[in-house]
DNA sequence: GCCTGGATATCGTGC
DNA sequence: GCACGATGTCCAGGC
């Protein structure tokens, strides 16, 4: 990894193109070939390239001159290095696992193996269920045999999410004398959605990824082969 | 600007949380208070935090650690650091300009411009309408008094683009005996779309980034002040 | 290869 | 502060 504090002219072209003023800005080039130039503020680089670059280098009136090229999309990023302020190599060694413990999944993997989060007596059917254009994340039947259809968002529910949900149910299909309870599983709802919810004869679970979590490893403690084994035989079952 | 390599472990907790071990890193903290933990590949930082953070330091356990927290939404990013490879701080002078030169709002631009880049005879009635959950980019009349509804994408249109128009129709009235004429205007369309387009009876008029730059800067060099004028004067309408 | 959806998305803008 | 759309979004997973 090349680390480097220089004053520098930037050019990018392809997806579209834009241009950047001399500037003393940070400079880092990776072995996957990917490119960031940072200013001294703002967390997003002003310019930079995604892995799977070809660099090039070479000295022009005086000045270092860096290409990063990506072939496809084909675009370009050319800096125009005046004066180097630090230059450092670097090899990081570094072979250790990140670990990201929850997100919109593990909502899910706790409604599957605890459905009474949602309401006693609910039953699984299926999850990840396909159809037209996305997938259900959980369908289940409650403790009078209607169909329930859950949308899990790990965000407060939007107007998006209400609209994601109706279109699934164009092709979800209902037993007989079945009702269908669309319900929306979410830490909150977004401000003006409820008397949206409402008018739709939606329904809305609140749950929040802590709570799901902490499910997860008391099941995970109580009773790990089971669990491992309830997961299984429903993927076999696809 | 504090750059740091160093060897660390990082935890993270808020929007959710995670856990990374033992290893050497690239660590950047900024003056706004962001921070960027990279690792030796990725063009993505391993672990980060938005601009708006309070860094606290402190010693233990012959260790360095550096707490970064961000109040709202509040979240915590924790480095124990081990050792330290590398170490500078830097102030960057940089007071560039940042030019971005074409995005989806040039697209629009262009059209409101030249509007025959669409079809001879086209007309602007409004721009950026709002309707009940978005804004229609461009509204127009047609040169038989038809309503022109289009909307705008710089990349491939996909099948989300003509839901989205679709959406938007709904909210749109029409003169009695004229029709309605919902225009996708983007680069290209994605595989699978150009049925459900002409199903729905929508068009699809090809326009390039590049193309409407051109317009702009002819149009631009060709009268510069008709341009603004217009443009001053339709907001002013608003 | 294209397309879809998720992200600790981030960021700006309007209300 | 909240919601929503744009991003040179990036990125993984399907097909």
């Amino acid at each position: 990894m090349v680390i480097m504090v220089v004053s520098c002219r930037i050019a990018y072209s392809g997806r579209t193109s834009s241009d950047l003023g001399e500037g003393e800005r940070l400079v880092i080039l990776k072995e996957d070939g990917c490119v960031l130039v940072h200013r001294r503020s703002n967390y997003q680089p002003v310019n930079w390239q995604p892995s799977g670059c070809v660099f090039q280098t070479r000295i022009e009136n005086q000045s270092l001159i860096i290409k990063a090229v990506r072939p496809s999309p084909l675009e370009t990023l050319t800096m125009i290095v005046s004066r180097v302020e630090f230059l450092g190599t670097f090899q990081l060694n570094d072979e250790a696992e990140f670990l990201l413990h929850a997100s919109e999944e593990d909502m899910q993997k706790a409604i599957l193996a605890e459905p009474g989060l949602i309401e006693p007596g609910l039953q699984v059917v299926d999850f990840e269920k396909k159809v037209a254009p996305g997938f259900v994340d959980v369908c289940a039947v409650d403790s009078r045999g209607n169909t329930v259809v859950i949308e899990i968002k790990k965000d407060p529910a939007g107007v998006a999410s209400v609209k994601q949900l109706a279109e699934y149910l164009k092709y979800i299909q209902v037993p007989a004398g079945r009702k269908l309870r669309p319900i929306i599983v979410a830490p909150s709802l977004a401000k003006g959605v409820l008397p949206m919810l409402t008018k739709m004869g939606f329904e809305f679970k609140p749950l929040t990824l802590q709570k799901s979590l902490e499910t997860l490893q008391r099941l995970s403690r109580s009773d790990q082969s089971a669990l491992k084994g309830w997961f299984e035989s429903t993927k076999t079952k696809e």
